[in-house]
Parts: structure tokens; C-alpha cells; sequence
DNA sequence: CCCTTTATTTACTGATCGGTATGGAAATCG
DNA sequence: CGATTTCCATACCGATCAGTAAATAAAGGG
């Protein structure tokens, strides 16, 4: 069993902690010293536990996914309706984005947008997320356009683009102090672009 | 007339590079040494005519202003339909976000959204620049509603949040390297939400 | 008990950050 | 011409950046 000195902190906690700092400062506005004051440990305890910056960031990051991004993603893809499970899917991601409970926005939207050539990793983990985010909801499209939930003939490829843009500028929003209501009324506004 | 020794150098000319960086690299990413390299000038030249980062970076923001975002605006103010002037505002925006004579994206949007406690004068006055342009987008729109272009009871604050909230979602996805035909499809999809 | 292993602490590294002091160069003024 | 004013170039400032070396502390294995 556990060889060696025992560390003397939830790495978990740890985490969630870090988690937090990088979805309201981004990855360069996140300072390692900023980063061990809210987790609440030194620097090379850091180090230990996960790794440079940039490691640190990708698993804040799969923290982040696992934990904010799920409840919409389930939405999208289990509920039956495609109409339906992307409303549901943007609702949930409007709440999401203004829960009082973690900081407003989205870490994968604003968490490296703009910034230096040092954080084109951390930028380009991001970029791939949301391009997969796209994907998901284009591949949800599909299906409800096989399932006979859209006119044949939509372009599926451009509804999701649209509704990802939705998505990125509600959490652009929520960044610049929107409220929950203001964003549930962007999406009702978006779902009436839905394809007649 | 000038006393003194002249500039050897074109302030316009540098403060139109200035506004590149910082429209590439966001307000932290830009560091003195990638502005002053860029502008072909060194520091002290520097803060002799355009004072310190925070002082440079309103007055390139006055020039991006100037410049990319004259021609939307002018296309939402003067276009007699309201349906119009708001469709040519979001084109003209697509149009500008990618266009390759300039870095993609928007500066207004991504120019300091997530960043540092030290980023904060920066990051206030895009925050204002945003609710400044949501609040003309309102203004026109309240316009069209009493000139009979949009239905009477229309929420016009809901529908210009819409409408900015697609715009800053699509300077996201310019900065995502998303090309100019795709915003143009969201621009269109983002129409066909226009109340019935 | 001692040894190995791991974690923590403190202090430090070189690099870069934004900002500036200083001295010389280029212009107009008298 | 000399004096003044302004600008430019080099070199520097303290602070902070991400990352680490070295020593100490706490656990288990023998």
C-alpha cells in the first residue's frame, strides 16, 4: 500500500479548485500563484500532483467537461424530439452558464481565446472542444434528420454551426454579467430559426 | 511651428499595428515587446506618444472602432427596413470578422474576456463597447416597432440581446477560424428567428 | 530501529513583464 | 553660431512569470 509520506490534500478538491480559477481568469490570466492560493497548496506540490500548467489545465479541463458540460450534452443526445433536445440542450447550457455556483461563462469558449503563442496548446485543446461540441450537435441533427424531425434537405451542418454560435455568444454573455432570463430568452428567440 | 526634433515614425501607421496585435493576442496576450516590434518603434517612443498599455489600448480600440465597425453600424442606422438594416448589419459583421486583411475575430469581443485582475480597465471598457452595440441594436429596433416593421408587442430588448448574442458568437467562431460562407449561414439562420 | 519512499517547505533560477532614467541626436529658435 | 526643445537608443528598474533544487517531514517496509 501507500508507500512514503502521504500528501496532505484532496487532489480531487485540488482540482475542482483550479477548475475554477482557469473558467474565470483563463489559462494565461491564471497566475500559478493564483492557481496554489485557491488550491490551497505550494507550488511543487503542484508540480507533483499534476504536472506544469499546461497539464494541469487539460485535466481541469476533462474535470470541467465531466462536470458543467454533462447535463447538456445527456440532453442533446437521449432526448427523443430532436426539436426538443436542443432546446433542452441549449436551456441547460443557459443555466449552466449563469449558475451562481461556479463562475459565469464557459471555460472552453473564453478560456483561451485570445493570447500569446505560450498558450496555443491550452488554445488549441479548447478549439478542438468546441469543434467537437459542433460536431455532437450536427451528428444529433442527422439523426433527427433520419428520423424525420427536420425537412429533407436541411442543411444539418449549418444548423448546428448555428446553434453553436448561439452557445458561444450566450457565453459570451453570461462572461459579460447576463442573466439566467436574458439567456433563456436568446434561446427561445434561437429556436424559432428552427427549419420549418 | 514643431519644435524640437520630429518623430521618425507615422503615429497613425504604428497605432493601426498596435490595433492588429491587440486584435490578435487580446489585451494581456500582447506584450510591450510584440507592440513595440510590430510598430517598428521602441518603448520609450512608445510611451511618449500613446502613454502607457492601458492608454494605448483605448485609443486602438477608438481606431478598431473607426474602422471595422463603422460599416455595420452605418448599415443598421441607415437602412430604412428594419429587417434589412439588421440582416446587413450581421453581414457586413461576417463579412468583416473574416476578412483576411485583418486578424479574425472581433477585438471587442475577445479582446480581454477572461483575464487577469490587472486586465480589468481593459476588459470594463470592451464590456461597455458590447452593451453599448446591444443598446443601438435595441434602439433601432425600437425604431422599426414603431414604424410598423416589427409585430406591436414585440420585446425589443430580448430581440436585440438575440441578435448580439449571434454576433458574438459569431466573432467566436472567426476566431475558430471558421470561414466567411459559413457566418453567412448563420447570419441567415439567425434571420429566419425575426418575429412573424 | 533504520531505510526507503513520497510529500512538503523554503528558497531560488533565468526569463519576461510593464515602465523608466539617462545621455545623445535632430530639429527650430534666437 | 548657441540655446532650447523634442525625440530616439541603450540600458536599466523592481515585480512577477513558470518552473525547480535542496532539505526536511511523515509514512510504510524490513
Amino acid at each position: 500500500m501507500a508507500r512514503g509520506r502521504p500528501r496532505g490534500f484532496d487532489a480531487d478538491a485540488a482540482l475542482d479548485k483550479a477548475v475554477r480559477v482557469f473558467w474565470q481568469k483563463g489559462y494565461e490570466g491564471a497566475s500559478l500563484s493564483d492557481l496554489t492560493e485557491a488550491m490551497g497548496i505550494n507550488r511543487p506540490s503542484l508540480y507533483a500532483a499534476f504536472g506544469d500548467k499546461e497539464t494541469l489545465f487539460r485535466k481541469a479541463l476533462d474535470r470541467y467537461l465531466a462536470g458543467a458540460m454533462t447535463a447538456p450534452m445527456e440532453a442533446l443526445e437521449e432526448i427523443a424530439d430532436t426539436r426538443m433536445a436542443v432546446c433542452a440542450w441549449l436551456r441547460l447550457l443557459a443555466h449552466s452558464l449563469t449558475d451562481p455556483a461556479h463562475p459565469p461563462g464557459c471555460l472552453v469558449v473564453h478560456g483561451a481565446l485570445s493570447c500569446s503563442a505560450e498558450a496555443a496548446p491550452a488554445a488549441g485543446a479548447l478549439l478542438e472542444c468546441r469543434q467537437s461540441g459542433e460536431a455532437r450537435v450536427r451528428a444529433r441533427l442527422e439523426r433527427g434528420l433520419a428520423a424525420g424531425d427536420l425537412p429533407a434537405g436541411t442543411d444539418v451542418a449549418a444548423l448546428a454551426c448555428f446553434f453553436a454560435t448561439v452557445m458561444q455568444g450566450m457565453a459570451v454573455q453570461a462572461k459579460s454579467g447576463a442573466g439566467r432570463d436574458a439567456l433563456l430568452a436568446v434561446v427561445d428567440r434561437a429556436m424559432a430559426a428552427w427549419p420549418a
